[in-house]
RNA sequence: CGGGGCGUAGCGCAGUCUGGUUAGCGCGUCUGGUUUGGGACCAGAAGGUCGGGAGUUCGAAUCUCCCCGCCCCGACCA
């Protein structure tokens, strides 16, 4: 492509309100353009690129045996009524009425085809035979967010690879959840990504059901939680906390003594007040699990992970008591709640037991307690003691003795063991070998197309630009002829663009009549991984200059035999990704 | 939805507090010329509902009220 034909529109400066780099670099880059919050014209540059990703998604799921399909993005709000989603997906989901023959028909924007594509198969497959088969598509997805935010990696609208396998047993669920995982850790392998697949909240399934494919970045938005001595990693909302040592030695226990906090409730004010530090402070939370009360009690300092709860309570349903029941259960008001003499059972997190001389509400208006000792003033049953909290920065690693960090990230792509939740709901079955009927059971497996490119920029620029992989570089090549005036310049400029084309190499042609200081600057960032100019200084001897992004040194090619030389290289740095 | 910020030419901004010629500056764009190895120079030109509406005033980008949009923090995000 020549530049003056395509549009381009690189920026000097960043728009007002971007602010993370690859959102800044997107825009400058002349990549996409915003239409209104979360949602982005995708220019040509940015096009190819996304294009470049897709192709290394269908590429890889190809591979792995997935069948491709395309399904609508508008569908019947009915279908996500058979399932509950219409509730569980709430403002989520985009939905709408369209007027046909006098009738209003209620339809969404689908936000995912778990659905769509078991209503499919509950049609066509019917038998042991048909199974397992795993079917995807690359479509645009529609989620209302409620607050769009940092460019492409949270939009309303963005381009995802769903996968949906169906198998005969549980054993089969596996063997196909393995082949996408295995697939993912080659798509963002290819993608140039430095990605951490992490155990991630599974729900009733349990086990080792879930993981997010994950690259590490500050302005992610999860947060994951990283051992960097045995490389254990898990999102926050799943991550195992490991045990600490026993009680505080050399700690006397001091007395129980009641001290007045008049209107204080919080953590922070208590601390404040009495002078010491949420560590040293017990949060009582009153939760309703399964409709019964129970005090979950953390360290002042940590947060109650209510998975983690539900999990060891074992509860099909866990929420935060209503002030009414706390009230009742602590016979004080909010913010005052206790351990002490409470009469619903107790659940504690296992820091507890290396605490000494807690302070902890008093169950009582505008009291608490200091010198509060597990045991003598509290006693939860032992069984009670559980992992009950998200973990925090610098906890005990529970796979070795190194200590955690929590790191933010861009979550790339998440795979899921279903179940039978959807083919139960919408009777997707199948016969057996013995003319048993069963529901078939289900994985999840989906990419963010666009957060691919997102991440990738992210973590891989510098101040002058992009620095894109040659596997999803826009273009693998730009060529600058310095001078377009110049015609001896710009014969030899077209004839190698001519014979790079002929070597089926990705390259664009910078024919515009700029100085070349606007060139190398606009080179730089659109982040095409290799640069050659063509120059009156070094054709003069017949050479090219060939300059790889990610080297600070340009180095001379003798112009003849130039396109096949150029080829090669290009070769072998595709050969990285794939 | 709660808190904060912003909205003036394609992009970045000044001017608004303290109302008063024809609303400026840089970049970009166009014309002509000189240039040509890291965002050139000279001369000229085009480009504005000052986010929208209502109000106050002799007079509003500037003051008041309402609305809209965008960004950030939080809540939310099967």
């Amino acid at each position: 492509m020549r530049w003056s034909q395509t549009l381009i529109p690189t920026m000097k400066e960043s728009p007002e309100g971007a602010e993370i780099p690859s959102h800044v670099l997107m825009l400058r880059a002349g990549l996409i353009h915003q239409v209104m919050a979360g949602a982005y014209n995708y220019l040509p540059l940015g096009l190819r690129a996304l294009k470049k990703a897709e192709r290394i998604v269908r590429e890889e799921m190809d591979r792995a045996g997935a069948i491709e399909v395309l399904m609508p993005a508008i569908t019947p709000l009915s279908l996500w009524e058979r399932t509950g989603r219409v509730t569980a997906f709430g403002n989520v989901l985009i939905q709408f009425k369209v007027s046909r023959a006098g009738k209003h028909v209620p339809m969404a924007l689908g936000p995912t085809h778990e659905e769509v594509v078991t209503d499919l198969v509950s049609r066509f497959v019917s038998s042991y035979r048909q199974l397992p088969i795993t079917l995807y598509q690359i479509q645009t997805k529609f989620r209302n967010e409620e607050r769009p935010r940092f460019g492409v990696l949270r939009t309303s609208e963005f381009l995802m690879k769903d996968a949906y396998s169906f198998d005969a047993s549980v054993e089969g669920l596996s063997a196909s959840y393995q082949k996408m995982y295995d697939a993912y850790c080659r798509v963002f392998s290819r993608a140039g990504l430095a990605y951490l697949a992490v155990e991630a909240e599974s729900g009733p399934i349990g086990g080792d059901a879930s993981h997010e494919f994950m690259v590490l970045a500050d302005n992610g938005e999860d947060v994951v939680v990283h051992c960097a001595s045995c490389g254990y990693a898990a999102n926050l909302e799943r991550a195992e906390t490991g045990k600490r040592g026993g009680r505080k030695s050399g700690e006397a226990a001091q007395a129980l003594t009641l001290v007045d906090t008049p209107q204080v409730g919080s953590i922070e004010q208590v601390s404040k007040l009495l002078h010491c530090k949420p560590e040293q402070m017990v949060k009582t939370l009153i939760y309703l699990a399964d409709g019964q009360p129970l005090a979950v009690l953390v360290r002042g300092d940590h947060d109650v992970n209510e998975n983690k709860v539900r999990r060891a309570v074992g509860a099909k349903q866990l929420e935060l008591a209503p002030v009414d029941v706390i009230e009742k259960v602590t016979k004080a008001p909010v913010g005052f709640a206790g351990p002490v003499g409470l009469s619903v059972p107790l659940w504690a997190d296992h820091d507890l037991a290396a605490m000494a001389n807690m302070i902890v509400g008093a169950n009582q208006a505008d009291k608490h307690y200091t010198g509060c000792n597990l045991g003598r003033d509290f006693a939860p049953a032992v069984e009670h003691f559980a992992d009950v909290r998200n973990a925090a920065d610098g906890d005990p690693c529970p796979r070795c003795s190194g200590k955690v960090d929590l790191r933010h990230a861009i979550e790339v792509g998440h795979v899921f063991k279903l179940g039978t939740k959807y083919s139960t709901a919408l009777g997707a079955k199948f016969l057996d070998d013995k003319e048993q009927q069963h529901d078939v059971i289900m994985g999840c497996y989906g990419i963010g197309v666009n957060r691919i490119l997102a991440a990738l920029i992210e973590t891989s620029h510098d101040e002058n630009g992009i620095r894109w992989p040659m596997s999803l570089a826009p273009y693998e090549v730009i060529l600058s002829p310095l001078n377009v005036a110049q015609e001896d310049v710009m014969q030899a400029a077209t004839k190698l663009y001519d014979e790079l084309l002929a070597e089926g190499i990705d390259v664009l042609l910078d024919d515009r009549d700029q100085r070349p200081g606007v060139k190398f600057k606009d080179a730089d960032l659109i982040g095409i991984p290799l640069r050659v100019v063509v120059g009156g200084r070094s054709l003069k001897d017949g050479n090219l200059e060939i300059k790889w992004r990610h080297e600070g040194q340009a180095s001379h090619l003798p112009l003849a035999g130039a396109a096949r030389k150029i080829a090669e290289m290009v070769t072998a740095e595709r050969k990285k990704y794939v």
